[in-house]
DNA sequence: GATAATGTTCGATC
DNA sequence: AGATCGAACATTAT
């Protein structure tokens, strides 16, 4: 489930709960969830501390006070949850992590998509959640993602969910991102010139700051880890909106679902012709 | 019961 | 070699 914002609302949350935490214990219900062994897992994480709170794409990266670094790819439905005491455990807990303060840290997966990984400094390069990721899509810079469109034939909105390309866009925040740029979602990378890619660039940004200021966007089933749904779902323009009127200012056109790259993806075939800057 | 779901990865093919 | 496509992963909600 989980873009960039609501990774970004998570690692603020929990920033603001678990600071400085101590990890007591470490239970892994669903040894899938975790890359490499278990028990290693979970003992090399007992008696550390979280001293960080990073976050790379779609990417979790808890850092603790040995060097080691926790990632955490919650995928199509894992999440975090702070559980508090006395509460009872969510839904679908894969791994418990036993804080002190009588906090419990969860993280909760319905389909198991989800991963875990912890590295030492040293492998932090190497790491396969981080591996194959280009710069995150808050950082990325006009040129940088033009060069890189030039080299894809693909759909721009195919392109726009290449984490290779950039990190951190899914299939809500890509069709947004086009539905406020005014394109239609089929074309193609490299034909974007470099003043439609600072256009672009533009967007990318401005969409993802608003939906980390509004908490991200619950569909189905995100939370963040106090419970709470995102508020940018109110700010959708097409995701999800197949046959409503399209939301831009003066335009009567209906949203449309069409399927490019196997997801589902949804424009104003109205308001997305243009191409100009 | 069929369909779709906020994502990635692998193997086959171009 | 590198890009691209479709299937696979797992489970539920509608």
């Amino acid at each position: 489930m989980p873009e960039l914002p609501e990774v970004e609302t998570m690692r603020a949350a929990l920033e603001k709960a678990a600071a400085g935490a101590l990890l007591r214990r470490v239970e892994v219900r669903d040894g899938k969830i975790v890359l490499g062994r278990s028990d290693e897992f979970a003992r090399r994480l007992r008696g550390k501390h979280f001293v960080a709170f990073g976050r790379h794409g779609k990417v979790l990266q808890l850092k603790l006070d040995n060097g080691d670094i926790l990632l955490a790819h919650p995928r199509m439905t894992g999440k975090f949850l702070l559980v508090p005491p006395r509460h009872k455990l969510p839904d679908y807990a894969r791994v418990i992590f036993y804080l002190d303060r009588e906090l419990r840290l969860v993280f909760a997966d319905l389909r198991r998509f989800g991963r875990l990984e912890l590295v030492s400094p040293e492998g932090l390069p190497e790491a396969q959640l981080l591996r194959q990721l280009g710069p995150d899509a808050l950082d990325i810079e006009s040129r940088q993602l033009y060069e890189g469109l030039q080299k894809r034939r693909v759909a721009l909105k195919v392109a726009l969910m290449d984490q290779k390309l950039l990190a951190g866009l899914g299939n809500i925040y890509a069709a947004e991102i086009l539905h406020r740029c005014g394109w239609h979602p089929c074309v193609p990378a490299h034909e974007l010139t470099l003043p439609h890619t600072r256009q672009l660039t533009k967007q990318i940004h401005a969409v993802l700051h608003e939906a980390i200021q509004t908490g991200g966007t619950t569909i189905a089933d995100y939370l963040s880890p106090e419970g709470h749904a995102g508020g940018f779902r109110e700010h959708l323009r097409v995701y999800g909106r197949a046959g409503e009127k399209c939301l831009r200012r003066g335009c009567p056109g209906f949203i449309q679902r069409m399927v490019l790259g196997g997801r589902s993806t949804f424009y104003c075939p109205l308001c997305q012709k243009q191409f100009a800057p």
